[in-house]
DNA sequence: GAGACTAAGACGACCGGTCGTATTTACGAT
DNA sequence: ATCGTAAATACGACCGGTCGTCTTAGTCTC
């Protein structure tokens, strides 16, 4: 049985890197050395780089859990709790990893089908948020809830991309405040 | 004095490779292999591989220029122009050269600058067009151009990215009706 | 012949991954 | 509980290949 402490630190480099220098920018090596865990050590906690990729993946939606948590916060209205989601969800200057290596690897057999699913689920926890917030009257109701929730979604990444070039929270402020106004019945 | 056709070559064959397999894993013997143009001779015509980058982005700047021209036509209302231009812009399998290399390499020195001075061209340009349309009356005025400009770049680059991970328009589509819908006053 | 240009192949660094050996762990017998 | 052995795991050194770039020989033009 391995030592879980190197297969955590090498996904924990590993997505730090992934998530700074784009996936194929960076190798494998760098990965170690972050880690502290010999090289000839990686494939035994990973099969290869592509699967360090895919657990880099998961691992950052799953660390996001917390702040999904929100969504599902029957205190709130469905607008209120978005608009928290997303505040909790924040600014980072390397941007998203999952819209980030959706633009670098998207065409690979290897990701693609993780990506889409990545997508599918973010779609789905925002759909039924915005579902809830057109019961409680909080959400406009002309537009299907499925097709407001990949509106924010391409709305959000849209801004941490050019969040990321801007080196500035700012597009994810117009982010919320446009999805207010676009939202709100 | 080179052949013009080598440089215009490897430039093509350069803006396709990287968008669409990304900038980091695409080799510059691919680029050269897919060009017919022996690798000694590359760097007669481009000072690194990175040159080429940043050429590739100004190619694929310039090459929507045509479509650019829409937003200006003072024949329509702003609005109509940018659903027009949007609509010519239309869908890409790779999605959208600037919006990738944005993601992928935008902690770089070497590229920042340029993305940078992309997006901000881009920005106005489409705030040029909706600053018409709120004159023109198609355009809501509560709001700056400039802010919804922001806002229809990040909406469309985002939808660019849902395209291209789930290989179909239909998030672009979304994107513009949308459009209308927060445009209109 | 001189200078400019072209380009084949070499360069050192790096790539993801493999493999033989060393170390650790597990298990059965005593 | 201890020990010997087998199995599993860890990992240092290595693999063949690719990377972007450069060097230098060859060619062309004046």
């Amino acid at each position: 049985m391995p030592k879980p402490n190197h297969k955590e630190a090498l996904l924990d480099a590993g997505l730090a890197a992934f998530h700074h220098r784009g996936y194929h920018a960076t190798g494998v090596q760098e990965i170690v050395s972050s880690a502290g865990v010999p090289k000839g050590s990686f494939y035994s906690h990973f099969e290869s780089k592509d699967a360090l990729g895919l657990a880099a993946l998961a691992r950052y939606w799953e660390d996001r859990a917390k702040a999904r948590a929100l969504l599902r916060d029957a205190g709130l209205p469905g607008l209120e709790r978005l608009d928290r989601y997303l505040a909790a969800l924040g600014y980072s200057e390397d941007g998203c990893l999952i819209g980030n290596l959706t633009a670098e690897l998207a065409q690979l057999d290897a990701f693609r089908q993780d990506l889409s699913r990545l997508w599918r689920q973010w779609t789905d926890a925002l759909s039924q948020c915005l579902a809830d917030g057109q019961r409680d009257g909080s959400v406009r109701t002309d537009v299907p809830a499925t097709e407001l929730a990949r509106t924010v979604l391409a709305l959000w990444e849209g801004a941490v991309l050019s969040a990321k070039v801007e080196r500035s929270p700012k597009p994810l402020n117009m982010a919320r405040r446009t999805l207010r106004h676009l939202l709100a019945p």
